[in-house]
DNA sequence: TGGTATAATGGAAGCGGTTCCACGTGGAAC
DNA sequence: GTTCCACGTGGAACCGCTTCCATTATACCA
């Protein structure tokens, strides 16, 4: 059995609120006992039980994660800043993974009358007004990373803006012929990513006067493949795109995959834009739309635990900038398939 | 504040002892009671505090898993077997994220002491014997994933059979010149994989009385852009080799970005074989050793779990089985970067 | 009819912390 | 020499469960 504050007060001479005030770096100790309570404590290689510190201080120190999909680059990315965000503090990262609508939902609707969270933190995962109410009545903060809901505070990018700027830079290389491809626009899980940029795509071409054509969009679920195959399509058209922005940089590679089986060169042929700047772009030279994936991670950690303590009067709202990454995929020499 | 088992004892009439019977599922509460007790739940809308039932049982239902780089294919597949199979028991998944080796020892030296968690689960993460002794000295229960030490329980595939698979499967083809490239066969985070598979590829060599070259072996940190520049090299040899065997399909995509830019066709100049059958690699024609991922995850986490609850005599040891996934890239047609 | 086994139930104690309140002590202020 | 206060300290009560033990009610048997 391990020792326990009784055992550590007993063995120091002293009383358990004493222990407890060292424990808790409380100034209303004298030294010398300080001194004689740590040296208890290492002889007695004690460890405080932080389930009964939870209880008595009614707090969970623990805040639950909801993401979907964490094999996705862009997913696990702010993952990672979460979870660094989390070990430098006092919190616990109670993880769940949702790959099915019914895992959401239920998550929704259990976690957070559970009673095991301080706090939680969703990840590209926007909640119904029904969802929020629920937050709301269980009284546990939640906050968004990658995801909108006026009454939540959140941390997010400017999506629209990334698919204009993209789609901006295409245009001032001459384009005019720009295809967008992308998930579909509504799905069961709400992700907004590929709308938003569709958003700021269309206000691009709009603006540079250059007239959309519904051809040139394409959607179909997330994936290399399907990325592919939508690219292939494209370049059947009779008359085909000059280039193609992609809503993911997973897509873009799938589309680099149909370019290349034509024999077509990139950018020459076809010039090829990304989003998310994921770690193999900047090897594959792709032109790409970065958001800072880990920092969103480690702020929406921030805003969620600063919620706990001090809840804000109203949501916050946290935009991060996007940055254009320009590489060879649009620019100067061809990317590598071409033999150099 | 949210009621507790007082509020609801007292509102059915009975005593705290009989709902907690009715919590748990107790034979010994008859059928009218339990009705009772249930409809005061329900009007209350009373929740369990797990904290609370945590401190009385002295347990935490909760597991620490610990995992390197979880933006790897290969780590990030496993976690999230152990995500799904954990969210099907009533534990707690408290996620770790190790990119230094610091941080490793960091949570080997405190994790297992910090009384907040049941069992520990290493993915990839071989111990020291010191980090077992302390591992005992703390009294829980840790299972290795992907990774061995004697005296613990570990879920493992064979990787010495994978890398001979590998190889013996290039022979088969009739090559002769196959180069191995992995990442460093010995490095600060222990990692076997490279070695072991490195191990077969040899015992397939000698098998069949192909000398080992060892300009023919080359390792650098792992990751596509590296494993381009060795197979780069590879192919500037004077006497290159006819087929590639990388030590995952991470390495194996960067080695065919190297072939493709020198011009020269899969499998036809140059065969190429992964490891790990990720998800792309379907698609890419990747000739590749499948593991089972999502399983090895869930089983990792019954090993723990039996362990906590049973702790067995002597260390487990699961080995599940590899399998040669035969594509494009080392049969019948060229993959595709060559148009169709 | 009394005795006894059995089933259902109530409630105190315990899990291991935190915190509030009461108390003793010593020095400063008058 | 008294009064006052700040400081340091001990310990009971509490957080919300589980469980064991005692008790009561019921059923069954001789």
């Amino acid at each position: 059995m391990s020792p326990t504050i009784y055992d550590v007060a007993r063995h120091a001479g002293v009383g358990v609120g004493t222990v407890s005030r060292v424990l808790n770096d409380s100034p209303r100790v004298s030294e010398t006992t300080r001194q004689k309570v740590l040296a208890a404590i290492e002889e007695l290689d004690y460890h405080p039980s932080p389930i009964a510190k939870r209880l008595s201080l009614r707090k969970t120190f623990t805040i639950g994660v909801i993401t979907p999909f964490f094999t996705r680059p862009a997913f696990v990315g702010r993952l990672r800043g979460v979870e660094a965000a989390l070990t430098e503090s006092e919190y616990d990262l109670v993880l769940y993974n949702v790959e099915t609508t019914d895992k959401r939902d239920a998550c929704f609707r259990q976690l957070p009358t559970s009673q095991r969270f301080d706090g939680l933190l969703l990840i590209a995962l926007p909640p119904t007004d029904e969802d929020v109410a629920h937050f709301h009545q269980a009284g546990i903060p939640v906050v968004l990373i990658d995801a909108y809901h006026p009454a939540l505070s959140h941390v997010v990018i400017d999506d629209v803006k990334g698919g204009y700027m993209a789609t901006r830079h295409l245009i001032e290389l001459g384009h005019t012929r720009i295809a967008y491809i992308s998930d579909p626009l509504e799905s069961p899980f709400r992700f907004t990513s590929s709308l938003h940029r569709y958003q700021g795509y269309r206000q691009a071409l709009d603006e540079a006067g250059i007239p959309f054509r519904p051809e040139y969009h394409r959607w179909a679920e997330h994936g290399e493949e399907q990325a592919r195959d939508m690219a292939r399509h494209l370049l059947n058209l009779a008359e085909p795109p000059t280039a193609i922005f992609a809503a993911s940089d997973t897509q873009a590679i799938g589309a680099m995959e149909a370019i290349r089986e034509r024999g077509l060169r990139i950018p020459q042929d076809v010039a090829l834009v990304g989003y998310d700047d994921i770690e193999v772009s900047r090897y594959l030279g792709l032109t790409t739309i970065r958001q800072p994936f880990f920092e969103t991670g480690v702020k929406g950690v921030e805003v969620l635990l600063q919620a706990i303590d001090h809840p804000p009067a109203g949501p916050l709202r946290i935009e991060f900038p996007v940055e254009l990454i320009s590489r060879r995929s649009t620019l100067g020499d061809a990317v590598s398939p071409e033999p150099r």
